[in-house]
DNA sequence: AATGAGGAGGTAC
DNA sequence: GTACCTCCTCATT
């Protein structure tokens, strides 16, 4: 659905909140230049558009009306997706009183992401066309072509939200809002009242007199006009889930950046306050001192009362809600526990590069990492790992051959050299939902007040859980097992309406 | 096919 | 004894 590339949605809270924290963090590094931070944040650089069509014109061909359409639409999209873009990515989220919207930095823009890669050929020429028309005197781009693209700007886009159908739907199947829109072009010529207000000689200029800073297309990028006119709705959430994992990768580089940021950060606090750099080791003091410091830091009024409020420890302070931090201090308990994320998350980089340099397998950043077993060393891939060991060969090949006695010969004799961890395995989904920018995609919470969860990816969740226990055959099944046993524990239980995938902790287990 | 549920026997601590 | 792990069968989606 194209209109998903709208990067809008309506929760906000169901964004990570310390994601936008670190988008914060990345954004900071360009504090003279708004635009430029945002491009950052997209991965977008601008300073790599060639000035002279570096790009190549030929992915642009004006064949087909359809074509045409998307062309224009995606035009206008783009100041749609970038218009609402403030100075701060992010500071839209802190601000949702505005409209209770926020935007999703878009993903590296056009390739890996823009268009997906399903996408058409077409779909990524005109990804191409956008640049050709804004950046650089494309040869393609003279009066004509522009008047065409003018003309067939459909005279009021279809009801903008989230729902519509992409003006890329087949014109010949296209739909009531589309189907103006394509009419128009098929029927009408260029006509002279369109050039009587648009001065095109001056628009072409404009378009092919672009400053070295790209100031058009700043100027075209920040025009805010473009929502305000078509009454643009926000994505919801829940339809972007699935588009979120498949542009994962494409915000890598934002959060590694931001980590590294935020590592610097940290480590000059810790010297400072003389404290860990692993929350989970401090001492009650020491978090009073970095809620300080970190109220300080961000300019929050100061709490009287800290100690009254906070008597955790770091590893207890590590466990509470961001719903309890805001009880707590409603005007800076968010911030404190998105910053708080924030150096767990900087804390487990740390942590799994060392063990990585250490212990090379696998590249999972996970806060409480462990060091893989030695078995497991050998092969950095998820699957070799498996094949290659004997437990996950006895046991892909022994079904209903081996009694339990022998299988559990083999088992002892197999995996179960190295000391596992002595992890729960509620505690680690715990850890693992405790880090939606490192495992969001893998299980996030449904409702987190409620405790309820759902893993996303079962295959990745028993891999991480069978890394963390040394058990490398572990898998869904098995994990789910032993979920289940949470229920006569009274750890766990089902959800109200059964759904897949879906569990929820009890109550003393969730908070 | 993937997942959910639960019984049963096993190991490690 | 606890906390899983493993294998299994059957049901559901």
């Amino acid at each position: 659905m194209e209109y998903e590339k709208m990067l809008y949605q309506t929760n906000a809270s169901e964004m990570p909140h310390s994601c936008s924290t670190q988008f914060k963090l990345a954004a900071e590094q360009f504090p003279t230049d708004s635009y430029a931070a945002y491009a950052y944040a997209d991965n977008f650089d601008l300073s790599l558009l060639p000035e002279d069509a570096g790009i190549p014109t030929t992915v642009y061909q004006y064949n087909a009306p359809q074509i045409k359409i998307e062309s224009a639409w995606e035009i206008q999209e783009q100041p749609v997706s970038t218009s609402y873009a403030p100075a701060n990515p992010c500071s839209s989220v802190s601000s949702s009183g505005s409209s209770g919207h926020q935007l999703i930095p878009p993903p590296a823009y056009p390739h890996s992401a823009y268009p997906s890669p399903q996408s058409s050929p077409q779909q990524s020429e005109f990804a191409s066309f956008k640049y050709d028309c804004l950046s650089s005197p494309c040869p393609s781009l003279d009066a004509s072509s522009i008047k065409q693209e003018l003309h067939i700007l459909p005279p009021s886009p279809p009801e903008s939200n989230c729902e519509t159908p992409s003006p890329r739907s087949d014109t010949s199947s296209s739909s009531s809002s589309s189907s103006s829109s394509s009419s128009s072009i098929k029927a009408e010529p260029l006509d002279a009242e369109l050039e009587n207000y648009i001065d095109l000689n001056t628009l072409q200029q404009q378009l092919l007199d672009i400053k070295p800073n790209h100031q058009a297309l700043r100027e075209c990028l920040e025009d805010t006009t473009f929502q305000r006119k078509h009454n643009l709705k926000p994505l919801a959430l829940e339809s972007f889930i699935g588009g979120l994992a498949e542009v994962r990768g494409d915000f890598e580089p934002v959060i590694s950046l931001a980590l590294e940021h935020a590592k610097r950060e940290a480590d000059a606090i810790c010297a400072k306050l003389q404290i860990s750099q692993d929350p989970n080791a401090w001492t009650a003091a020491q978090v009073h001192a970095w809620l300080r410091s970190t109220l300080a830091q961000f300019k929050l009024p100061p709490v009287d009362n800290l100690e009254l409020q906070f008597s955790e420890d770091g590893a207890a302070l590590a466990l509470l809600s961001e719903e309890e931090f805001q009880r707590r201090l409603p005007e800076s308990g968010s911030t404190l526990h998105a910053q708080l994320e924030i150096w767990k998350m900087a804390y487990a980089d740390q942590l799994g590069n060392e063990m990585e340099a250490t212990a090379p397998a696998g590249n999972d950043m996970l806060w409480g990492y462990q060091p893989p077993n030695v078995e497991q060393d050998e092969s950095e891939d998820d699957e070799d790992m498996e094949s290659a060991l004997p437990l996950a060969t006895a046991t892909a090949t022994g079904t209903g051959t081996g009694t339990p006695t022998s299988t559990a010969a083999k088992r002892s004799g197999g995996a179960r050299n190295g000391g596992s961890s002595h992890i729960h395995l509620w505690q680690f989904l715990k850890e693992l939902l405790a880090a939606p920018q490192v495992n969001g995609t893998a299980i996030r919470w449904i409702d987190r007040s409620k405790g309820i969860f759902k893993i996303e990816d079962s295959v990745r969740v028993a891999k991480l859980w069978g890394r963390r226990k040394n058990r490398p055959a572990m898998n869904y099944d098995k994990l789910s097992r032993s979920i289940r046993q949470y229920y006569k524990k009274g750890i766990m239980k089902k959800t109200e309406r059964s759904q897949r995938l879906v569990y929820q902790f009890c109550q003393p287990y969730h908070q």
